[in-house]
Formats: C-alpha cells, sequence, structure tokens
RNA sequence: GGUCUGGUAGUUCAGCUGGUUAGAAUACAUGCCUGUCACGCAUGGGGUCGCGGGUUCGAGUCCCGUCCAGACCGCCA
C-alpha cells in the first residue's frame, strides 16, 4: 500500500479520510495512556495519535518507535480537540489502525530539528541527515528554483544551453589546475575547466549567437566560505553585441530572479567606473547598501607637522555616523583590527565630533581645533559623528580603509541581510602587473578586449589600458563578471604578445581559438555568474556551503565519502604514475 | 605558505590566578502520567578533557610539538 498522502497536506478538508502516510518518526510524546507520533517527510509534519483505549497492542507497538524510524501507517483523519496553530496540518491527526516499521534506525549524532544542536563538522561528516532538516532541504529548493527561473529567462531570450566538454587542456593563466592523469595517453593529463570560456567562444564562431550553460567548474585554490574547488556557474555568451546589451540582458536576468523568486523588485542597478569603486570605497567589489564614502584629505592634512601623514602618499577617511561616542576601549579595539596582520595598518588617527560641536582627535598635539574644523567640513561631519583617517601608500591604504569601512558597517548594522544592493562596476584595467612573475597578467583574462581608445596606451603605460570589463556586485560580493572578447587574430596575439608569451607558446596553448577567429568570428562576448553565491545572498547566508548539497570543508575534503583518497598501486601503474614513498 | 580562534558526556557548552570525586543543558534509557505538540515528573547510564611530550608535589587549566575544524591573508586570469 503506497501513501495516499504527503505529510504536509492534510486539513480539516480531509475529515473522515482513510489514508495512508509514509515518513520518518520526528518525534513521540508518550502520555499515560496514548501517545502522539510526529511523522515527518519533505512536505511537512502530521500528528498521529495512538490510543491505549482503542488498540493496546497498536499503541505499545507506536511506544517503541525512535526518532528517524522509518514507518507507514494507516489511519482516519479526525479533527484535533487542541490544534496547533503553528504547522498547517496542526488542525487535524491520524487515528492510526495499522503501523509498519519500514525501516529502523540508529539514534542520529544530532537532532533533526530547524535548530539542530550538531556543529559543522558533525553535519557535514552525516551530510544526508542534515539535509532532513528544513533550513538546509529550503536552500536547496530554493537553489531548484532559481537556476529553473534563469533558465525560463534565457530560454525566452533564445540562448541556447549547450554542454561542453569537462575533460580539457591545462593552460598556465588563472587559477590552478586539477589535472585527471590520461591512461590511453601515458604521462598526459587533462584539466578540469576552471571555466568553459574558449568553448563559448568557439560556440559564438560557430554561429549559435547565444548560448547559456548551468555548469560546474573547478579551481584547484584555497577555499574560503564563499569559495569551493568545484563550484557553479551560469555561464554566458553572445554575438553581435555591444557591452550595453550585455549589461541590459543580464540585469533583466537578475531582476527577474529577484522579482519571482523573492518577489523584490531590484530595480534599475547602478553603475560605477572601476576607478571611482578604488577611490570612493578602495574596493572592485563595493558594499553599496550603506555610504561612508572615502575622504581624501591630502590637501587639508599634510605639512602640518604630523609626520605620519605628512609622509604619506594618502591621508584617507571614512565619516562613522553617530559613532562619536565610542569609548576608548572600542577605538583600540578599531586601531587592532585595522593592524591585524590580515589587514596590515600601521594606525588609526580618529577625530570625535562631540556632540556640543567640539572636535576631539587623537592628533591634537599637531592640529589645532581651527584644522581639525577643516577635517569636518571635509567630511560632511555633524555632531555626533566619527571621523576615522588612515595613511600610508595609496592603494594599500585603500585596501585598509575598505576593511575597516566594512567592519563599521557590520558595527552600526548598516549591512542587513534583507537589504539589495546592486551594482555594475566597468571599465576594468586590462592588465595588472604582478610583483611574483615580474609580468603584467589578464586582470579578467587574455581574452579580453582592450577599450580601443586605451590600445595605443599597451606599448607606453599598460596598466592604465581599461579594458570592456564589467562585474556585478551585490552587497560588496562579486557574483557575476565578463567582457567584451577580442575577435581578431591580430589583437590576440598582440595580446599575448604583452603577457609575455612567445609566439610559439601562444600557439600551442590558444592556436585553436587564434585559427577560429581566422575563419569569421563574429564580435562576440558575455558574462559568468556565480551561481552558488548568488544563492547564498538570496538565502541570507554568509557561506555557500548550505547551498550546496554535498559541500567540502576547509581543507578541500569531503568528510562524508572521505575524499580526496589513496588508490590502489595498480590504478597508479595502469595510469603510469609513479609512487612515492 | 602564513595569522587568528576553537577541540571537555551522543550533542552544544561552562570549568577563573594549576588544587578534593570534571559540571549544566539537551539527547538517550527506565518508570509514572489520556490531549501532548520545546509535554510534564522521577530515576539512571554516559568522559582517553583531540593526540604526544614537558614543567610541577599536583595539569582539563601552563609550555612545546602535532592532528582536526572554522574564519581570514597569500592565492583565486
Amino acid at each position: 500500500m503506497h501513501r495516499t498522502h504527503t505529510c504536509g497536506e492534510l486539513t480539516l478538508a480531509d475529515l473522515g479520510k482513510e489514508v495512508t502516510l509514509s515518513g520518518w518518526v520526528h518525534k513521540s510524546r508518550d502520555l499515560g495512556g496514548m501517545t502522539f507520533i510526529d511523522v515527518r517527510d519533505r512536505y511537512g509534519i502530521t500528528q498521529l495519535t495512538f490510543n491505549a483505549d482503542d488498540d493496546a497492542d497498536l499503541r505499545a507497538k507506536a511506544r517503541d518507535l525512535g526518532r528517524e524510524f522509518v514507518i507507514r501507517v494507516t489511519g482516519s483523519v479526525i479533527e484535533r480537540s487542541n490544534k496547533n496553530p503553528k504547522i498547517p496540518t496542526g488542525e487535524v491527526e491520524i487515528s492510526v489502525t495499522a503501523l509498519d516499521v519500514l525501516n529502523a534506525a540508529k539514534l542520529p549524532p544530532f537532532l533533526i530539528e530547524d535548530e539542530t544542536d550538531g556543529g559543522d563538522d558533525l553535519r557535514m561528516k552525516y551530510r544526508y541527515l542534515d539535509l532532513r532538516r528544513n533550513p538546509v532541504r529550503n536552500n536547496l529548493v530554493l537553489r531548484h528554483k532559481m537556476a529553473q527561473e534563469v533558465r525560463r529567462y534565457l530560454d525566452g531570450m533564445d540562448f541556447i544551453e549547450v554542454e561542453t566538454p569537462v575533460l580539457i587542456k591545462s593552460t598556465p593563466e588563472g587559477a590552478r589546475d586539477f589535472v585527471v592523469p590520461s591512461r590511453m595517453n601515458p604521462g598526459e593529463f587533462y584539466a578540469l575547466p576552471q571555466s568553459p570560456q574558449t568553448f563559448k567562444q568557439l560556440l559564438m564562431v560557430s554561429g549559435f549567437d547565444r548560448y547559456f550553460q548551468i555548469v560546474k567548474c573547478f579551481r584547484d585554490e584555497d577555499l574560503r566560505a564563499d569559495r569551493q574547488p568545484e563550484f557553479t556557474q551560469i555561464d554566458c555568451e553572445m554575438a553581435f553585441i555591444e557591452q550595453e546589451d550585455i549589461l541590459n540582458v543580464f540585469e533583466g536576468m537578475i531582476r527577474q530572479l529577484f522579482k519571482n523568486v523573492k518577489g523584490i523588485d531590484l530595480g534599475e542597478v547602478p553603475r560605477m567606473e572601476y576607478a571611482d569603486a578604488m577611490r570612493l570605497y578602495g574596493s572592485d567589489k563595493p558594499d553599496t547598501r550603506f555610504g561612508m564614502q572615502f575622504v581624501e584629505l591630502n590637501t587639508i592634512v599634510k605639512g602640518l607637522g604630523f609626520p605620519v601623514f605628512d609622509n604619506a602618499e594618502l591621508v584617507v577617511g571614512i565619516n562613522a555616523k553617530r559613532s562619536a561616542s565610542y569609548t576608548r576601549k572600542q577605538l583600540d579595539e578599531l586601531t587592532d583590527f585595522v593592524k591585524r596582520p590580515q589587514i596590515g595598518a600601521t594606525g588609526l588617527v580618529y577625530c570625535r565630533h562631540n556632540e556640543d560641536g567640539s572636535l576631539k582627535s587623537s592628533v591634537d598635539k599637531f592640529y589645532s581645533e581651527d584644522q581639525l574644523t577643516n577635517w569636518a567640513a571635509a567630511f560632511n561631519s555633524e555632531p555626533g559623528d566619527l571621523m576615522l583617517l588612515m595613511a600610508g601608500p595609496a592603494d594599500k591604504v585603500r585596501k585598509q580603509l575598505n576593511e575597516l569601512r566594512l567592519e563599521m558597517g557590520n558595527r552600526l548594522g548598516l549591512r542587513d541581510k534583507n537589504t539589495f544592493a546592486p551594482l555594475w562596476v566597468l571599465d576594468f584595467p586590462l592588465l595588472e602587473w604582478d610583483e611574483e612573475s615580474e609580468r603584467y597578467h589578464a586582470m579578467h583574462h587574455p581574452f579580453t578586449s582592450p577599450k580601443p581608445e586605451d590600445i595605443a596606451l599597451l606599448d607606453t603605460d599598460p596598466g592604465a589600458v581599461r579594458a570592456n570589463a564589467y562585474d556585478m556586485v551585490i552587497n560588496g560580493t562579486e557574483i557575476g563578471g565578463g567582457s567584451i572578447r577580442i575577435h581578431d587574430r591580430e589583437l590576440q596575439a598582440l595580446m599575448f604578445k604583452h603577457l609575455g608569451f612567445t609566439q610559439e607558446e601562444a600557439q600551442k596553448q590558444f592556436g585553436f581559438l587564434m585559427d577560429a577567429f581566422e575563419y569569421g568570428a563574429p564580435p562576440h562576448g558575455g558574462i559568468a555568474f556565480g551561481f552558488d553565491r548568488l544563492v547564498s545572498i538570496f538565502a541570507g547566508l554568509d557561506s555557500i556551503r548550505d547551498v550546496i548539497a554535498f559541500p567540502k570543508n576547509n581543507s578541500g575534503r569531503d568528510v562524508m565519502i572521505d575524499s580526496p583518497s589513496a588508490i590502489a598501486d595498480a590504478q597508479l601503474d595502469e595510469l603510469k604514475i609513479k609512487t612515492t614513498v
């Protein structure tokens, strides 16, 4: 006998029906002469009653049920004398006439409840139990809905989903590759794709015009709360378009997602140039849920005898509104915060704008009240505000102040998970100087096109060349990025040259792409969204792990299946890989 | 590769400047209880204080090493 209903659907409308339910024993409440059992499935919880007066044997059997036993019951739907308004099925219960234990269960190592007592480690080891819990399952349901919505939107715009290969070729640019040994080609390796980048560009050459794929990508780099070695991208490419077309199509996609999945009208997505993002927020992914923009102070603080400021390339600060009441202890905490090795600032200067209008700074020895008044004017400070200043090499100090700004945003409660501030960041630099290898690297990737008006700068000032590249940022998280690609063999060869490739290297690694460009490559460009991050933002979570069914831990391990693991010598031999002791 | 935080009952945690038999909550077991839904009441079992070494009359507590977990920096075109 199969179940006739799920555990989440019976209501007063079903009174008197004979039903069969299957599910897991969620909890039992044993009273003197009767026993209540909550039976749970994916859809909800239904209360079962067993009364000793009706059937003592059946009631005794119910008493022996443990947590998470899998059962099947048959009985009639009756109205509860005491109703439970907290659950949809709370007005009815099942008066059980037959009970089968389909499978007994060991006591789970943590409570299968919304607020579990299990720690992360345990939950990951028994992820299949963790996934029984509503919050985790709901995250996966949300993920499913978002994937469906993405497909609906892009399909409606004539995009075609094409699968690209997973066993591909290793390239030196970018992240470290995961590699897979080839048995049939001893000593040679496939690489897993960091993204389907070159394939989607080749699809444009093939005339597919509008491509997308919700696709696993792989990067062998250290993990973070928002970084997994395998992750999912919404990978997209379009031909015969300009940057504006990409921005419009994908702003539309994000807005439709917010509208149809969260019921939020996101509005138009603001745009900001990379240079402004760095100047005003010290970050290429500013959290624009709150202001607290940077104020540069070189002209008013320098040359007045305070060596730290006088010797600094840049003095820059933020105005923390309504924070003048910060105690010495709190200010010391902030100073310690920016001096942590991860941030590495040398110090923090503050200036309180007291409620009575007076100004009190940590550098009163060097600055008069009049000079501090200039500060207050520059910061647009009002009584009650707190000005926080840092000094140092421009790039470095901006980065450090960005951390402080975000910390103050947290402290002041300005980073609400239910507020969504999207932003396009435009005009990224094409190249980025890498100290270690002493050469320029592509900031986005080597297929990104420079702005035509900047191409001349490639020879004279490569770092100043801007790219046709764009990122979408939500609440300070980069959720997508892309570019208009190079579709011309000569320009692509020039790019490789500037990236330090010899002609042979470029030909060997990317010859297939440059060859393709000679057979009628249309102008094209695209974008890829980090799907896990997008879902975690929708779910209001900081970590992407809880929107992934079976994630890996900090060390890249799956503690449930215990991978990675050693393989047998026979396997290594077959792959012609030497065993090391 | 580095910085920081943590590891004590099945679980989540407390355990102060080293000092008697390592506690709480919850879970679990047993008994009582006929309207519970965080049921209640009573009783009970449950510990290699991550591991190894050291200091000390004495170490959960201090020191060194190591393993594991988490956050971050580097890294992530």
